[in-house]
DNA sequence: TGTCACCTGTGATGTAGATCACAAAAAGTA
DNA sequence: TACTTTTTGTGATCTACATCACAGGTGACA
């Protein structure tokens, strides 16, 4: 939980008994690669935040080809925003690319947590924000860059995915085959 | 002013005294057809709400192609967030396509108003995870869906858009060149 | 240690869409 | 009303990328 405590004191100072409400209102859980935390079709009971590990975010077309939006790690929050925040069906899948230490919230824990502490709506005000503004980015990126340009964006910008990740996935990211990806690196 | 006060009570009940305050915090402008917001290169002293009016956020890429982020038209909030909120040089252009009228607030009076009035965040957190899902639909929809499936979900999730916005514009929002949108619609 | 699933590179071929070019129609503007 | 600017459709050509197909490599696990 400690490292919780330094995410969101980099936006916002707590004390320790403000972090020990917090505390008591997440679940720690492990889990090990290939586990799914959202599945599409089931509800999205809670939002999860990523204290060690790797996953990947992604919906499965019709022709039951992967998409990545995201692969959040260390310090993120994630979840199928969209099917947590309306009690709705998933919509994308959230699953382990190795195993990992998360933290769990539920929906009505989340809503207590936020009233008991209203600051924390200025946190997570904060992150909303930061990932509005890297998702405009990404939709400009996909407009406006070429495949390449926007593989050495990412490659720049998160080094360490190489490391974690096959190029399959990281094409499935860009929007490209992974044939294409392949030609491009050569 | 009246139109902001509905806005936020879809969200968030207000009193009389309350939503005077807010009011004072922000300056009603009339802006006219291709009139700028903010511009590419300048700083962003303020975040928009658009009371009547059409704009549209986009980005000229180095070989001065536009590239279309939003359509903001009535009850719509927009800026350029990362610039607004890092008080850094605007990297995107809003500009009107039609006259507007736009009610305007400062980044200080932001805070200000955030702070003696804390449970706007809760409105703005919800305006920004709106933001943010909508953001990632669309990533999703440029990396899985066709040209043309795109354009008629466009259609119908915004069916007046068509009658205000040229087809040369909607190209340059769903990604592809006008020549080809126009091939699609025959 | 052998087997299996997954990852990666690379060739051949097909296709969606970019780009260039032109003309007619529509909409602003003086 | 006349003139300019913007919008739209359509043809011809070119290119980036998808798709299919195959093979060698690597790590996981029984």
């Amino acid at each position: 939980m400690e490292r919780l405590r330094k995410h969101i004191e980099e936006i916002l100072p707590l004390s320790d008994e403000e972090f020990l409400l917090i505390t008591t209102h997440f679940t720690k859980k492990r889990f090990k690669k290939g586990d799914y935390l959202v599945r599409i079709g089931e509800t999205v009971p809670q939002m999860f935040f990523v204290v060690s590990g790797l996953l990947k975010l992604f919906y499965t077309d019709e022709s039951g080809k992967d998409h990545i939006l995201s692969f959040p790690r260390e310090d993120w929050w994630e979840t199928d925003y969209l099917a947590f925040n309306t009690m709705a069906r998933a919509k994308i899948n959230l699953q382990c690319l190795e195993a990992s230490e998360i933290l769990c919230i539920t929906l009505k824990d989340y809503q207590n947590l936020c009233n008991k502490l209203p600051k924390l709506e200025h946190f997570f005000l904060e992150k909303a924000t930061a990932g509005h503004i890297a998702s405009q980015q990404r939709i400009l990126s996909l407009l406006s860059s070429s495949t390449e340009s926007r593989y050495e964006h990412l490659l720049r910008r998160y080094p360490s995915l190489l490391q974690r990740v096959s190029k399959t996935l990281l094409a499935s990211y860009l929007g490209v085959s992974r044939e294409t990806l392949s030609r491009l690196s050569s």
